[in-house]
DNA sequence: ACCTGAACACCGTTCAAGT
DNA sequence: ACCTGAACACCGTTCAAGT
């Protein structure tokens, strides 16, 4: 028996294993040992189909901050889970992207980040900025890793999925040198909100003088 | 007469016009008024011609950094012109992936980047974290602005192409609120780099320490 | 209600010709 | 030398049936 859940599951199994670029609706109708059409029945499109994938991909509960935390501790830890969602269904990462219906903006793990940008001191429109450069570092991040990691394209990449402790010792999880490398350079991020905040909440916005020398491209 | 060349501009253009998905060896031979199986005489694949795309619109000149510029000035300058480069063809921007056999690590740009930490004090692994958080942040940016920018997919949207000067008046330049904000945030990027490099070349590497408090992801 | 085969308008690419 | 049509093994999706 056929089901909006069991196509979505076999869907993103068929994902994980062979890719995006080989995706089919009838290789996933294959693997169900159905015909193409039923698929039809529960899901009006290739598309639609994937926007449920992207939903159960990067809708996953995202962690909560835990109580006593430093605005640091709380980014790095919101930015470790995210990575981690990313990595978790690597073949899915476009998806975020063309099946961006993901309500981004209003999720608790989005809102906690701006709260511990707040906490840090920033005003409104200097949080905005920080904002927006940690999560272009992420998405940056885990785009070139993604790019980077055992070829080109395509083959299951899988994540190192063991859970790792709540509490401190993640030491042996940044041996890998991705891992270290991603908190790293977080921290050079970080180390610039750090900045932000203690300019106090009165630093005068980026101005034309901050960007003289800016070159045309070609 | 068909030509590489002539294949490839054309290539280019109806990538810009349609977009990636729509992108067909069909079309673009239908295009240029002669039978599909004649491309296969220059490019031996879709694949191929992907990776000369790449290669012609990721590998032009980078700019020349200017002398007497500050190295955050320089900084600021390269990062601009990266991000010009790859709005020119926003269509294009997902073969920068695929097909990275684009040689980013050796071309002058990077170098200059790479110089202008090592001028800001930086040691080599410093200069290494800083270099990877902000080549993040640049990826990350422009996906995310592309991705954003009027709707989710495909449609042409034309960069603003105008040349700005090479000297300081880029306050134009920065109305636009996508160029304003993606300077602003790459302000506290740099920011980062600031204390790195404040905090002398001895500083102590990344510790789990500064990582307390990650959380499992789900 | 639930599933499906035939058909349509597409793909990229091979191969054996055409000029 | 340069170009090509027919053919193969694929796509996503419509539509009119089958059980």
């Amino acid at each position: 028996m056929l089901s909006r859940e069991r196509i979505a599951t076999m869907a993103l199994a068929l994902l994980d294993d062979e890719g995006l670029e080989t995706f089919s609706m009838r290789r996933l109708a294959r693997r169900l040992g159905v015909g193409v059409m039923s698929l039809y029945r529960y899901y009006p499109s290739k598309d639609e189909l994937f926007s449920e994938l992207a939903r159960q991909v990067f809708g996953a509960a995202p962690a909560e901050p835990a109580p006593g935390e430093t605005w640091r501790e709380c980014l790095v830890g919101l930015a470790v889970s995210f990575r981690r969602l990313l990595l978790a269904h690597p073949n899915a990462l476009p998806l975020l992207f063309k099946h961006g219906g993901v309500p981004l903006r209003g999720r608790p793990a989005i809102e906690a980040m701006r709260q511990a940008l707040k906490d840090a001191g920033l005003s409104e429109p200097e949080a905005a900025d920080a904002w927006r450069a940690i999560g272009a570092y992420l998405v940056g991040y885990v785009t070139v890793e993604r790019m980077t990691r055992s070829g080109a394209s395509g083959g299951a990449t899988p994540p190192p999925e063991r859970d790792f402790p709540a509490l401190a010792r993640i030491a042996p999880y940044l041996k890998d040198s991705w891992d270290a490398q991603f908190v790293a350079s977080l921290m050079v991020v970080l180390d610039g909100v750090t900045r932000l905040a203690e300019a106090g909440p009165c630093r005068p916005p980026v101005t034309a003088s901050g960007t003289k020398g800016a070159r045309s491209a070609r």
